[in-house]
DNA sequence: TGCTGTTCTTGATGCACGTCAAGGTTTTAT
DNA sequence: ATAAAACCTTGACGTGCATCAAGAACAGCA
């Protein structure tokens, strides 16, 4: 706590507001309500690296990400790094020991500078009773994650490395609607993420290239040339 | 729709109003609310094998199971299935498409003879916002299977397939709260679930035997001898 | 600007596990 | 009760990918 001091910096009520209003599952709400919600909420900021909580915290509320990126990841008995996911602003995490256990079992981690909205465990409950249109909208959110995850299982368990790496691109021109993509994250991560090495990234990407289906340009911008070609190999 | 006329039966008042009440998220309610709910909701009835719904179809609401277990599960490209997850009585399926996408990405296949309960996407909301502790509970129910979900993927992505197995009994006992354990599926299913195959799940479990730390009995009873042998595995 | 610590690439090696195959056992259906 | 179908086990074999290692490219920072 001693050390947290040195590391962020709370806001004030103006800062609050905009913190709030600019998350999806907030931004519809009245001025009243908003207000009532910045009332019951803390604004914080980390700097980049920063562990913002580890396995085995005691999970003392939501954390919604409002500025910066912010790593979800486990870490298996072995000491190696599994990446769950990666919070972009508006995403917000924290919600699976809101309902049940009190314990993360997962670390998060500053990407890079971040400014987070904290609601504590109870407040956030008492708003999904009050505003029941909240609710739904964070259990469409859950649903939405909940696909993702199930799909991402299904795909370690089913497919080839190869593939996935294949499925993993395919993905990003769909989210980012351009043949040109950039990588969200290092190989290393991308690797952790998908359930495999650095190395083996390193190498399916120069496979790639040699049979003329994308071509690697700056370290994280990758051309896509054949997507059909990617997506049947 | 001609051939489902030949599987599944519609029940009357009484069942249904059965149905609801068994049912964990909603048997708190109080008889008039239960009432309310009942109107909305069909009670149907299918027989081992049928598929309830799969890939593709549009979604046309939410199933509560009632009886009997059912098989959620993916295809991929290749074929191969990948288990998902079975439901329990209690357990309900359909969520995914309740508030994005109307078009089920798995299948869901009766594992017996079930007994569902089901209702409309639009009635199951307008439940929610009316009562919001029923949304609460069903996100508590979202946000365990989330976790329970990711869990699986890491294990699937950073363990190895002997760890895995270990890890899945560890759970078991765990969770049946005894060391002569019921495997709840087949060893074909177990494989799929797993991210493997049933000649690997068959090798690995008579290994665990040969070393000394579980027995066979029948088919799908066997006995824990040495937990944390196991599991440093 | 250069220094230092990461990240990325490429090669060589080994093994865990998937695949194919064949025989035995249990379940289902008639 | 018996046949048919599905499931389980064990063996032999091949390979995709992790691992170890070492050099190259890059990024952060004085």
């Amino acid at each position: 706590m001693a050390d947290m001091k040195k590391h962020h910096t709370e806001c004030g009520q103006e800062s609050q507001k905009l913190c709030i209003s600019i998350v999806p599952i907030f931004n519809h709400l009245d001025p009243y309500e908003m207000q009532e919600i910045v009332k019951e909420s803390r604004s914080i900021s980390h700097k980049k690296g920063y562990t913002i909580y580890q396995a085995g915290d005691k999970s003392d509320g939501l954390y919604i990400v409002h500025k910066g990126r912010v790593k979800i990841y486990r870490l298996s008995d072995n000491g190696k790094e599994q990446l769950v996911r990666i919070l972009e602003p508006g995403d917000f995490t924290g919600e699976l020991s809101l309902f049940n256990e009190s314990v993360h079992d997962a670390y998060a981690e500053a990407l890079e500078s971040v400014e987070l909205c904290v609601m504590g465990r109870d407040n956030f409950q008492q708003f999904l009773l009050k505003y029941p249109a909240i609710a739904l909208k964070v259990l469409s959110e859950f649903s939405t994650r909940l696909a993702k995850t199930e799909k991402q299982a299904a795909s370690i368990a089913m497919e080839s490395t190869e593939t996935r790496v294949a499925i993993y691109l395919a993905d990003l021109v769909e989210e980012q609607k351009r043949s040109d993509v950039t990588l969200p994250m290092s190989r290393k991560d991308l690797a952790s993420y998908l359930g495999t090495t650095p190395e083996t990234i390193s190498r399916k990407l120069t496979d790639f290239e040699n049979a003329g289906w994308i071509m690697q340009n700056e370290q994280r911008e990758i051309i896509i040339l054949d997507l059909d070609a990617l997506l049947l190999a």
